[in-house]
DNA sequence: CCCAATAAGCAAACATCTGTGCTTACGATG
DNA sequence: CATCGTAAGCACAGATGTTTGCTTATTGGG
């Protein structure tokens, strides 16, 4: 008896379950509804139980973050070019890739969907902030132990890495030529003159 | 008889909800906790049922665009200045207003949440942040239309209103002195030097 | 003044998300 | 090969958000 065999549940492992949940959650931000992704939706997709994310994770928030650190270091290994032009050239080459593609776009938004948005909010918000800042402040550093003067975090922040967060969360296409070239000339000054600034 | 007075109950008019709920809506996000507001929560603050809610703007992002754009005309009546660098400069100014006290930092929040999330999403996304980059469109027609030769909208979007946006949905304060002029000065050049662009 | 249209309030159904106790497969260790 | 710790799956409960049918206060027009 017992003709029905149970069930062929097959268990997924630790790591299978990882796999499959990280890429869920990239294919459904990635999905043309854009929409932030629930936890059942994300085990749906991924067919392992919801129950296994919450325990895992436990908040939305701590799965997009783990998500985006994984994927983010491994698209961005940090070029060193050998000049901080080159750096934040390559950086914002990399930039502009990841919000003309899908898959790329994605991240810069997971990036804002994983903001903390509980208690100690505003500090909280920073401190996370400052953890997605680490490729810009070591590209600083490097150009610091050249001998370069790169210029504040808060000036790349502004000239580089805002134009693609306004652009990925709304979806506006940047120009398809020169426009990593552009924005690092706008901070650095063109290769030829001396800095404007 | 019928000593409970059965209720106190005053039923609110159209107008009051209307105004009840905009300002629930503007508090809850000005609120230390930051999060995102569920209609039950602001139907609950607003004193307001949250059918009411429901049926007339039916989701949580056409009632945000909708407080965003109420608000946003009003907080911003587009001061004339009567040349370019003024009224980029006062923009960027109420912008540096914006996000340091709460109930600014709301509507730029606000206009990232409202953001459409539906079907069509990018080019919708697109459409509905063109309709809040009119007041920069004006700007650049009224700059035109006294000869000068305003940059593109583009641009305006990278160095202005990026740099905002992004600290905004980070947290990350502005400068507290002659922020509004270092931007405008980026993009169009030191008021005594000609334009560098 | 009366009447019809509009929209607020109420209650209850409905859907969805979040979390818990338990069982059981998998892998490591001895 | 036996045992044990870890973590996945299942079922169910509790909380929260969404929607609908109905009643009734308010408003404006005849």
């Amino acid at each position: 008896m017992n003709p029905t065999p149970r069930t062929e549940r097959v268990r997924k492992s630790p790591e299978q379950v990882r796999t499959a949940v990280h890429q869920a959650v990239l294919d459904l931000m990635a999905a043309p509804d854009g929409a932030e992704p629930t936890i059942p939706a994300i085990a749906q997709r991924a067919g392992v139980n919801h129950t296994s994310i919450y325990r895992r994770w436990g908040s939305r928030e701590a799965l997009l973050a783990d998500v985006v650190t994984t994927h983010l270091e491994r698209t961005a290994p940090l070029s060193d070019t050998g000049s901080l032009r080159g750096d934040l050239t390559a950086w914002a080459r990399a930039g502009v890739d990841g919000i003309r593609r899908p898959e790329g776009r994605v991240l810069v938004r997971a990036v804002a969907l994983s903001m903390p948005s509980g208690a100690d909010t505003w500090t909280e918000r920073a401190r996370h902030f400052g953890r997605r800042m680490r490729s810009i402040e070591s590209i600083r550093e490097r150009a610091t132990a050249r001998g370069e003067h790169p210029p504040s975090l808060e000036d790349i922040l502004d000239q580089i890495v805002a134009p693609f967060h306004v652009r990925a969360a709304f979806g506006i296409e940047p120009p398809d030529t020169g426009y990593p070239e552009l924005l690092v000339s706008r901070l650095l000054g063109t290769p030829d003159t001396p800095e404007a600034g």
